[in-house]
DNA sequence: ATGAAAGCGCTAACAT
DNA sequence: ATGTTAGCGCTTTCAT
């Protein structure tokens, strides 16, 4: 491996010059000396050790970001709209997964920590939400030595940055296309009830059905767990229910519902109409509509590295809270 | 930030002492002082600093790994193994999309090579295999300072590691599943030509077609490019074509296929028997059916890191070539 | 059983 | 316009 050193004595002159040059600091060289030094390096195949350079800057050029599942189309988006930002701006990002665990979420988070991570965009596990685990999530967050930006899941309190999608405007923007399709009985699949998401969602859900007077009938309201077998099994349990629309709180479920219903001889948008959350993309390419609320991954990243970098940049911890508007995606599960 | 420094200090030992205890190369080191080593470096929340060993150690603990597109769902589930695989040895992954692009894989490698990754996993662009770029690539690869598995995409030259599924077994199995099930004209969409994986796959399906001395029509073996569209469109063009059945070469342009059939009110597999490639998971739960050849990432990702540790441990060379088999998954899309 | 000291490759303050 | 030097935090050889 060629040196700084090595191309010094290659070219005749000092390390300091040849690092001012490298670094596009040489205001003072000499244009030939200047030409000399960048051939040279090139020849040699000179390449800065990053690890000699962190030693002396404190900087790793390198931030973490912790999301629960990389195999969920929604983060794994996400992650390339963070891995591009931070690339443009010479950045590396070391990517872990917390399975949705708390207890991994805590260890991830040290091992980042251990690699000296000039900053930490996280979004935390599900899990982290029960009581017993957000004390010490936020204990560990406030004494972190590096800037951070909660994304996505986000904890209420204003002493952390953070952005996030408007769960309640979605919740709200689902169950009023529904009623405006003229439905009265609509039933919820909602998420595990201690996530932030659900909650939000489901007070959208309250808002635009008071906003229209129409009554709530808890018996239609099930609590299922984000995935496609509970989204089944609930709608399942929904089918001799008096009721004509339901929202699920995500696509996964909304596509267990699908599935439910199919096993019945029931049609969407037939038999039930049928909103989703998330629009997720892959799914209008399978040949079935569903009409979704969606959320822009990439436009999530991008407010959550600005944030980060500008933290990362300035030293100053000017606290943020960006909250970004979902939008309703339209494709045909929905009739009167 | 801790050094080791005010550890020793604290404790009131020299820093080699304090170094050895806490890399447990501690065997000269006394009980106590061992034991007040670990206290203080508890309590003074030491972590060693990553740049600083790297520097002196040469070894980043990190290595790269390169992918055409994360939002894949093969690859983020490749990742996924990977990087469980490298966090249980205590290495941490870069991760990298090359979009398929050659120019990009070029840039990338060399990204990772400024880190001074300890090894390379590479998943090359579809791109490289064009000849213009194949000499760039193998070159660039032939003289890379650290360790290299190729993976699913590979070279055929053996002065490389590789791991990557049999793709002629694949069409083989796919084909084969067809004529069992009776079907004499059987059309293909393929995938770039250029591509190695579309050519084993025609090879593949030649070579079950011939054993059951079956004529082949080349009429209907049209090439796709792997996209949804190229499915649809493609199909659209064998509706008027004598034939009973499809390979598509990967899932993606079946399901544009299947979209094409069901167009003009035809159904699988009452008008069409179709088999997929890639075994896309979701596609299971979104209630849609078709049999597809599946290969297992997991396994991909644990083969791979294998190799690469084994020779980032013993930096001995010892080129290795694992062919892994791909596995035929029915799921209701073929009848005779 | 423990310490002193050199040096990894680089940056930057200070000289000249 | 260019060089000298200290030092970042750590590992490791060699003394004691």
């Amino acid at each position: 491996m060629t040196t700084i050193k090595d191309v010094a004595k290659e070219v005749g002159v000092s390390v300091t010059t040849v690092s001012l040059v490298l670094n596009h600091k040489s205001v003072r060289v000499s244009q030939a000396t200047r030409k000399k030094i960048f051939e040279v390096a090139k020849k040699l195949k000179y390449t800065p050790n990053f690890a000699a350079r962190s030693l002396v800057s404190k900087e790793s050029k390198t931030i973490g970001l912790i999301i629960p599942d990389i195999e969920n189309a929604f983060f794994s988006s996400l992650f390339k709209s963070i891995e591009d930002y931070a690339r443009s701006l010479g950045y590396m990002v070391l990517l872990m997964n917390n399975n949705d665990s708390h207890q991994t979420n805590i260890e991830v988070i040290d091992l980042l920590l251990s690699r000296h991570i000039d900053g930490l965009l996280l979004v935390i596990s599900n899990e982290t939400y029960l009581e017993k685990y957000q004390e010490e999530m936020k204990h560990l967050l406030l004494n972190l030595p590096i800037p951070l930006v909660m994304v996505d899941r986000v904890f209420d309190e204003s002493f952390f940055n953070k952005v996030y999608f408007d769960n309640q405007l979605g919740g709200y923007l689902a169950t009023k296309h529904l009623i405006n399709h003229g439905h009265k009985k609509i039933a919820c699949i909602t998420g595990p009830k201690e996530t932030k998401s659900s909650e939000k969602r489901l007070m959208g859900y309250y808002q635009a059905m008071n906003e229209a007077n129409l009554t709530i009938n808890k018996d239609i309201l099930l609590e299922g767990d984000y995935h496609f077998d509970s989204g089944k099994k609930r709608m399942n349990e929904l089918l001799d229910k008096d009721l004509t629309a339901v929202f699920a709180f995500n696509d996964l479920m909304a596509y267990g519902a699908i599935r439910s219903i199919h096993e019945v001889n029931k049609n969407v948008p037939k038999d039930y109409s049928l909103v989703g959350y998330d629009h997720f993309l892959i799914a209008t390419m399978l040949d079935s509509q569903l009409d979704s609320i969606e959320q822009n991954s990439k436009i999530l990243g991008e407010e959550a590295c600005k944030i980060l970098f500008s933290e990362i940049k300035h030293k100053t911890e000017n606290l943020q809270d960006i909250c970004l508007k979902p939008v309703l995606f339209r494709s045909g599960s929905v009739n009167i």
